[in-house]
RNA sequence: GGUGACGUGACCGAGUGGCUAGGUAGAGGUCUGCAAAACCUCCUACGGCGGUUCGAAUCCGCCCGUCACCUCCA
């Protein structure tokens, strides 16, 4: 098997071939950091943490990029000209860089949490102007682009003729003129309405401004990641990604700057898509307000959540939906999936007790344990469905199980089956679903237990139990002291 | 208005022309000092109406319902 990808750009499943084997170059449009992440940001960078997991687990070498866009968007064409950012660091009277190094560092502290390893690139928009004023120059020389006033705006109808625009989100300029408004500021200086900002002059009272050879201002809203994206991943990248709401404008515009530019592709041969999170059928978002942030659903209720969920119960939970379904939150669901979240980790346990119990190859059992085996993967081969690899691994673990339980079961399998089926068990939830076990069990707790015990073995003078206690703490770096105000407990200096 | 999804058993969710994913919940059983876990069995669904087919939840048509994008949004 090998696996494939539905690609939005072709509207079906595509058979996985890097441009350049071994490499594979992976973009994932990262947060806007003005603000705290919520649950629905969370999708796309598991999902893609996923896939750059499993990439690596095929053989291939990943250069995976999630950038972090803290040049803030506008928050509407309406106002004044001030950006999320600096909104946001006016409410704080602190710095814009600094309301994005706090909301960047939060993001990556629950991204983290969620096992979603770190990319390899994590490039900053505000740190990458010169290579988007590289880009609109070059976009201007190929007569796709036109400044007025000190800003610089991509010419749609120009590029629909040479290249026709739309093609991502299956729609043309015609459908879109239809559905435009046209109370929106700034319009006056676009020749048509469905152009976008490359380059925008700065209001004087805009803080975040850069040199340009057209003003001073600052980037468009799509420049960015074509930009940071041919510089890391080159001209043409492997997979480009992010939530579906991102498919129009966003992804559209950066396929229409990268081909308008030198780049002269599509910036990306696959472009995936996940489907967004849903509070009783309607998705969350900022605009709407029904988002659970991250930081209060791992420690507790938050929104419609009447209780907290930890970070790898909610890893699982996204992961047992395949990623363009819409998934709905619920506490049923996440309570449900905390269970087999914690199935599964008590499944890995296991493993570690699972021995073979016969000598022989190709015992009775064998071909059904290999069955299952085998049948982890077909999920994550068929556009990376985690949903149904997961599924496998519980028929995996109901065998384990069995055998475990069963001796006669045990003595019927091989070592060797045994030992892949193991290993396979262990390398999908662990390396490939990123799924760690979460220590529930509190330390301090269990020790006043067990200091218990052992005040209980002091009072029956039974010392050979209270040595034992003795010793298994200070193996574990605790020393037991007797005070006269009772039994206390510390690290041991040694 | 344009574009695109989706409607699966008590709940969540895969699948998609024949071989009834999986998890959770529920019922019964094995095991068991109690309990838990585990295992076995049961509950067998695909919005409605037509059509194609030997056979459709799966393909086609119509209808109903829900949602998303077209404006910042993951």
């Amino acid at each position: 098997m090998s696996l494939s990808l539905y690609n939005t750009l072709t509207r079906k499943k595509e058979e996985f071939q890097p441009v350049h084997a071994p490499q594979v170059g992976v973009y994932l449009c990262g947060p806007t950091v003005y603000s705290e992440a919520h649950l629905g940001n969370a999708r796309g960078p598991v999902v893609f943490d996923v896939l750059t997991r499993y990439l690596r687990h095929l053989g291939y070498q990943v250069r995976y990029v999630r950038n972090i866009t803290d040049v803030g968007h506008l928050e509407s064409d309406a106002d004044t000209g001030e950006d999320k950012m600096e909104k946001a660091a006016r409410a704080a009277r602190i710095e814009p860089m600094q309301v994005a190094q706090h909301f960047a560092n939060r993001y990556r502290q629950h991204m983290l949490a969620l096992g979603c390893l770190p990319p390899d690139i994590e490039p900053q928009a505000s740190g990458h102007i010169t290579e988007q004023i590289g880009m609109i120059a070059e976009i201007i020389a190929n007569g796709f682009a036109y400044e007025v006033n000190g800003s610089v705006y991509f010419d749609v109808p120009k590029y629909d003729e040479a290249h026709r625009y739309g093609r991502l989100s299956n729609r043309g300029i015609e459908d879109q003129l239809g559905g435009t408004r046209d109370t929106l500021a700034g319009q006056d200086e676009k020749r048509s309405p469905l152009d976008f900002a490359l380059w925008k002059k700065a209001a004087p009272e805009h803080i975040m401004r850069w040199p340009s050879p057209w003003s001073e201002g600052f980037p468009g809203w799509h420049l960015e990641c074509s930009a940071m994206s041919r510089k890391y991943l080159g001209t043409l990248s492997d997979i480009h990604g992010g939530g579906l709401d991102l498919m129009f404008p966003h992804h559209e515009c950066e396929i229409a700057q990268c081909q308008a530019s030198n780049t002269g592709t599509d910036e990306s041969r696959v472009w995936m898509h996940n489907n967004m999170i849903t509070v009783n059928g309607t998705k969350m978002s900022k605009s709407l307000g029904n988002f659970v942030l991250l930081g209060d659903m791992f420690k507790g209720p938050a929104g419609p959540l009447v209780q907290g969920y930890s970070p790898m119960v909610v890893r699982f939970f996204l992961m047992q939906a395949h990623y363009r379904s819409p998934v709905d939150v619920s506490d049923d669901a996440l309570q449900a999936a905390r269970k087999g979240y914690r199935k599964l980790m008590n499944g890995l346990r296991l493993l570690d007790k699972l021995a073979p119990t016969s000598e022989g190859a190709d015992l009775p059992g064998d071909a059904d344990l290999r069955k299952l085996t085998a049948d982890l993967y077909t999920g994550l081969d068929d556009d990376l469905n985690t949903a149904r690899s997961i599924a496998s691994l519980f028929n995996l673990l109901r065998k384990f199980n069995t055998l475990a339980t069963t001796p006669a079961a045990l003595a019927d399998v091989s070592a060797a089956a045994l030992g892949e089926a193991v290993a396979a068990y262990r390398t999908l939830v662990a390396d490939i679903l990123g799924l760690q076990d979460e220590p529930r069990a509190n330390a301090e707790q269990l020790l006043a237990l067990t200091l218990s015990f052992y005040s209980e073995a002091k009072a029956e003078k039974a010392y050979d139990k209270v040595d034992v206690i003795r010793a298994a703490l200070k193996g574990q770096g605790i020393v037991i002291k007797d005070t006269k105000a009772g039994v206390e407990w510390a690290y041991s200096e040694e």
